[in-house]
DNA sequence: TCCTGTTTAATAGCGC
DNA sequence: GCGCTATTAAACAGGA
């Protein structure tokens, strides 16, 4: 039976479940990330059986969002202020759909818990860091950027400064391993494959990670260096250090 | 106020 | 029947 192509429709609920949709939304952005709003009119503009009872997919798609795990929300650049995160495809959900096939998911895409809590501290440090660097924008008293203990040394990250202008000075991440190991909280770094497990490392002293020349990669690589500029420009030191240079595919 | 995001619950379909 | 996945509904919190 010929796949249906994705466009002929019409009125026809397409044979897509919300998730497969919603990968292929993500899938289409050339950053492969993208926000809620646009993962909406991406669905609206070609399928149109969802422009009616908007209300009722869009409430599902935001539950298969929050619920999934192959989804992964990332803050939004402190530059790009806006109403809620993005969301891209966590990289180890590549082959939730057999042969490409948008159809129906082999296996659902869990997370360990250990994984899951990781993802989450990193995400949370990277929100931190982007209210921190909006708060100096704005030139009010920072908030309290909250790092995960194990996301900063001690030494390298004091505790933020109770002087309104002064933000926390940062150095490197050092990775720390527990059950598994910590990964530096760059997108592209979130988005890559798990590093080797092994001793505690500082990212100073890393080697460089195996890198993909992915759509993926090269999208973080951009808002890597994009971050990293907007940071520049307000005098901030990062609290990551920049990324290996992706190897020129 | 509306949008975004999270969570819980019920239900249906499918494969084993 | 059971387990898993998907869909739908609903309540609620927080932010722009």
């Amino acid at each position: 039976m010929p796949r249906p192509s994705r466009e002929s429709y019409g009125d026809q609920k397409p044979p897509y479940s919300y998730i497969s949709l919603t990968a292929m939304a993500i899938w289409s952005s050339p950053e492969r990330m993208l926000p809620l709003s646009e993962i909406y009119r991406f669905i609206t503009d070609r399928f149109p059986y969802y422009r009616r009872n908007t209300q009722r997919w869009q409430n599902s798609l935001r539950h298969n969002l929050s619920f999934n795990d192959c989804f992964v929300k990332v803050p939004r650049r402190p530059d790009r202020p806006g109403k809620g995160a993005y969301w891209t495809l966590h990289p180890q959900a590549f082959d939730m759909f057999e042969n490409g096939s948008l159809l129906r998911r082999r296996k659902r895409f869990k997370l360990h818990k250990g994984e899951k809590d990781n993802l989450n501290a990193e995400l949370a440090a990277l929100a931190s860091f982007n209210r921190a660097f909006l708060a100096r924008q704005a030139g009010a008293p920072p908030p309290p950027v909250m790092p995960t203990a194990s996301l900063y040394t001690p030494a390298s990250c004091p505790q933020p400064s109770p002087e309104p202008a002064e933000l926390p000075e940062v150095g490197a991440l050092t990775l720390v391993t527990r059950e598994r190991p910590r990964r530096a909280f760059t997108i592209e770094a979130l988005l890559e494959p798990e590093p080797p497990r092994g001793p505690a490392l500082t990212l100073h002293a890393l080697p460089s990670l195996p890198t993909l020349a992915s759509p993926y990669a090269l999208a973080a690589q951009r808002y890597h260096a994009q971050l990293l500029q907007a940071a520049a420009a307000a005098a901030l030191r990062p609290c990551y250090l920049p990324p290996p240079p992706l190897p020129v595919a």
